[in-house]
DNA sequence: GTTGTTTTTGCAATTAACTGCAAATACTTT
DNA sequence: AAAGTATTTGCAGTTAATTGCAAAAACAAC
């Protein structure tokens, strides 16, 4: 039996999001509503742990298998994605219009975000090369930033 | 106490490694020898637990912990990669001259190897645009193959 | 070699991610 | 709306990867 606290904040603007799951033959369920609602209100990047903290405050019976389950659905379908960075725990993230990777610091843990388009040509390549048709979904690269670089220097 | 079942088999040809070792400030431990050797040895790709499968031929007692543990200085050595590839552990190889990354069919899970050259102008137009040094140690690229292009067309 | 210091190991315990399954929920057809 | 079907959930359990710690091993100084 299903007991909702309280109505997630901003399912308003899901709607379009809401069709997409349907149109995959996926069923547009209240867990995955607010799990698509802490997802795309998230500042960034966002662990799973902390999407079952945000919806337990909506609905506190959500279970992390649930979560996980969710967050593997949406990657499959290219709407958020995730990243194992240098840390314990992946990054989840939802992604908007302008498909980003990221450059991550070894040195000072900072991320710089690395437009899509930087990867077209080496995309272009491996076609040419190997007939290989890459599928970038969010790359994390590791590295030391401009700051670092002149620190050590 | 330690106790060795037999000597690994080709712990002479790794006296490089142990110098390599002995400079970064790390012991060249009977375990850690042994995990090398397991890794040197391996055609292409091991798991952890492939490793210590053979290391306990050797010497029963080895650990998962101290596997992980020598894998994760052998990576920061830059000795080793680690890749996720799709399937549920992680896959580890032993960097020889060639440095070389994947291409992962996401329909037949096929590898192809993709040379490091390939990625040189990425790294330098990330240098010029953002200033940052990527430090690519072994990246996996998903997509699909030429065969299953050809398949599904 | 013996002694003192530092690193490393194996064990036990922990964590994040994932899976099997029965009960519950969402959808479909009538 | 009632019945039947397919999907999804929450729970419990599992696996891979990782960590804390005392005992053991490696190294360094004498």
């Amino acid at each position: 039996m299903l007991v909702i606290n309280a109505i997630p904040r901003k399912m308003s603007c899901e709607d379009q999001t809401v069709q997409t799951l349907k149109e995959s033959g996926h069923r547009p369920t209240p867990q995955r509503l607010m799990i698509l609602s802490a997802l795309r209100h998230a500042p960034g990047h966002i662990t799973a742990s902390q999407v079952l903290e945000q919806v337990k405050e909506s609905y506190s019976y959500i279970d992390l298998s649930t979560v996980y389950r969710t967050l593997d659905m949406l990657k499959q379908m290219r709407l958020v994605s995730e990243t194992h960075m240098g840390g314990d725990q992946h990054s989840y993230e939802w992604i908007g219009e302008i498909r980003h990777h990221h450059l991550i610091c070894q040195d000072c843990d900072r991320v710089v975000l690395l437009d899509d388009v930087m990867l077209d040509s080496l995309g272009a390549n491996i076609m040419e090369k190997h007939g290989f048709e890459v599928d970038i979904d969010h790359l994390a690269i590791f590295g030391t930033c401009r700051s670092c670089r002149v620190a050590t220097a």
